[in-house]
DNA sequence: CCTCTTAGTGTTATATTGACACCATGATAG
DNA sequence: CTATCATGGTGTCAATATAACACTAAGAGG
């Protein structure tokens, strides 16, 4: 069985830059390819969009059969079109990039790709394709856009306290923060919730937990409120 | 003669939203469709991919063949691909925003369209597929990019006086500004030169001339300059 | 009870923004 | 040649936002 067209096609794909936090750094999720070209070289999870699918279903597929990922804040974020890209013939990619709470998802790696992993945004190995270019785009646009969107808390447990979140600034935008500026600038906002609970299993003074809440954030936002840090 | 595919593909277009500003507005270039579907209704200028072109040659291959317009500025907007954008089949197009200087510009409709016109952003005409989508999103783009990068030069003359430039700012904000705060604001970025010249046919006091200097602007978003207006 | 770690809180100097009004210049009309 | 009209070009000040800075409180662990 073979699809005919009249006028030659390249073929379009859907890959996704993963972000996740831990205690230590922003990590990305990388899978171990099983078949050439690039066998055994890690590469960004993504995979050949099907007629009738919207590439962001494209996405969201390939990500959960590869990685077993669902449910993640996911956006669109370039597209790669250099004929050369691929060495086997023109493929088209849409990139997206995703933000996921490591707290929350254990990743198995599934059918595609037995071998998932994260690593460190400092410490990626080499990629496949032209996935370095990729990941490269997808870093910056994550530092850009959490300067003036709150999409911090995509990467937190919903409940956290905001020394977490001051964390997850400083390692987006790999510079430390004042504490005290911080708080009142993330609580001006308003986009938090203050909670009753306070974190357990901590061997100091336990802080306070915060949730955000999207449907002050969305009210803020048609207001054309400045959410710069 | 055909192109057979193990399996099938979605094909793939790039289309172009061409701004530029006259003396009243903001105005879009948009072609009148001479081929089914949505024959004789307007859309944006575009076509399909080839096979081993870059997507962004496409779009300035098809505004040229379109339009008649050549060198203009262009940035990758956004990959639109709902399954049903076009009744044919499965079409995913990546869309482009331009910027042209009308002045310099005159548009010669050519080939594929004989009719290309321009049209007040405020005063569209329904579009074919989900080009009033695609419109939305770069007129939305654009007013946020224009905010904190010095793109509103690709409207204009090469050699323009102030006031031109914050007729650009206002049409596109949509808000009038106070002509000493952006005067302050826009000289105090460093990136313009004033020349010698003034302005000439003009039936009153004439305005010193500006150009905008890539030099200098590239040397200051190196810094970290924040062109904020 | 002492120590250690993190939580939580205000003030001040500085920089940025936004509001605001007048004289200068040159063309045109009477 | 004088008046009028349109636009060019300029500075100050108040309000707001930002950035720098240090201590006490709570709770766990030895």
């Amino acid at each position: 069985m073979s699809y005919s067209y009249k006028y030659a096609r390249p073929a379009v794909t859907a890959d996704c830059v993963v972000f996740g936090l831990d205690e230590e750094d922003l990590k990305v999720l990388l899978i171990q390819r099983g078949i050439n070209p690039f066998k055994g070289q890690w590469a960004l999870p993504g995979g050949f969009a099907r007629v009738g699918e919207a590439l962001e279903e494209t996405a969201r597929r390939e990500l959960e059969e590869e990685t077993g990922l669902t449910e993640v804040f996911l956006e669109q974020l370039y597209t790669f079109s250099d004929p050369k890209r691929d060495p086997r013939e023109h493929v088209v990619t849409v990139a997206y990039y995703a933000l996921v709470k490591l707290s929350d998802h254990k990743v198995h790696a599934a059918t595609d790709a037995r071998n998932a992993a994260w690593f460190g945004v400092e410490d990626i190995p080499p990629l496949a394709f032209d996935h370095d270019l990729i990941l490269k785009t997808a870093h910056e646009r994550l530092r850009g856009k959490i300067r003036y969107q709150p999409i911090g808390f995509e990467l937190l447990p919903q409940r956290f306290p905001l020394r977490m979140l001051q964390a997850v600034y400083e390692k987006i935008l790999d510079r430390s923060l004042d504490k005290r500026n911080f708080r009142k600038k993330i609580l001006g906002m308003g986009v938090l919730d203050e909670l009753e609970e306070i974190e357990t299993d901590v061997s100091h003074r336990a802080a306070r937990l915060y949730r955000f809440n999207k449907k002050k954030y969305d009210r803020m936002a048609k207001r054309g409120f400045n959410f710069e840090i």
